[in-house]
DNA sequence: TCATTAAATTGTT
DNA sequence: AACAATTTAATGA
């Protein structure tokens, strides 16, 4: 364990170095680009970094202060809310699209959350000092995050209900149901890539118990499973799965 | 570009 | 947990 956290610690510290300006296909992966204006848009884009990060590496740790507003480009990272003493709350995926830090990065205060990859990814950053002059700037930024604040509120209720839940063809089918929320995550489509090994250690099942509720989700034609991924072809009748 | 090989992922017991 | 079958990714001519 200790050696493992040595190794997650130098990895962080290196991020930064390893950082380099976003491509064209990236940026236009970002959601909250295009609303911008001319001048803001300009200024995030000098900003934005973009980084790869490899299985198991820690983006953010709990305590630290935050340094940038972190987006999904590509791939999967896994966010837990840890208590005090490192026992895991929630666990929530965030697949490609998704923003997440905004919370700490308003209140200049430490990470509560450990972001940590569950594949290969490649995570944007912007710096909490252009995060705060767009906020002090535009309006359309503004609504973004408001958004973004509000949707978030909607998925921790909504994760504590699945944990709560017994049956376990339902927690997937609601775990799977929150990776599909389209103003949150707008990178996924209709299409999600993620194991099902990767899908089970963010639900808290095995692999093989992962592998029968989606076959039973195939069947009620929910979704479709294909090979790496899983296709909803159903949003509504995935969140009304008891 | 295509064929071969290795690696990753899935389905099943 | 282990195994076989399938799909994708990587390699090299």
């Amino acid at each position: 364990m200790s050696r493992a956290t040595a190794e997650t610690t130098t990895a962080a510290r290196s991020l930064y170095s390893r950082a380099r300006a976003p491509s064209a296909a990236e940026l236009a992966d970002i959601p909250w680009l295009p609303t911008l204006d001319h001048d803001e848009r300009a200024a995030a884009v000098d900003d934005l970094k973009v980084v790869r990060v490899a299985t198991g590496e820690l983006l953010c740790r709990v305590g630290r202060p935050a340094t940038y507003w972190f987006g999904v480009i590509d791939g999967l990272l896994k966010m837990s809310n840890d208590s005090e003493f490192g026992v895991p709350i929630t666990f929530t995926g965030v697949p490609p699209g998704g923003w997440f830090g905004e919370g700490t990065v308003i209140k200049r205060e430490v990470y509560r959350y450990n972001i940590q990859a569950l594949r290969k990814s490649v995570v944007a950053g912007l710096s909490v000092r252009t995060f705060h002059w767009l906020l002090d700037r535009s309006i359309p930024f503004n609504r973004f995050i408001t958004n973004q604040l509000n949707e978030r509120l909607g998925q921790f209720i909504a994760a504590r209900e699945i944990d709560r839940m017994s049956d376990a063809d339902a927690r997937v089918a609601r775990s799977l149901a929150a990776l599909f929320h389209p103003v949150l995550y707008p990178g996924v489509g209709t299409l999600l890539r993620i194991t099902q090994q990767e899908l089970g250690y963010l639900v808290g099942l095995s692999r093989q118990r992962v592998n029968e509720a989606l076959k039973a989700l195939q069947c009620q034609g929910c979704i479709r499973i294909e090979y790496g991924g899983v296709r909803v072809t159903d949003i509504d009748a995935l969140r009304r799965i008891v």
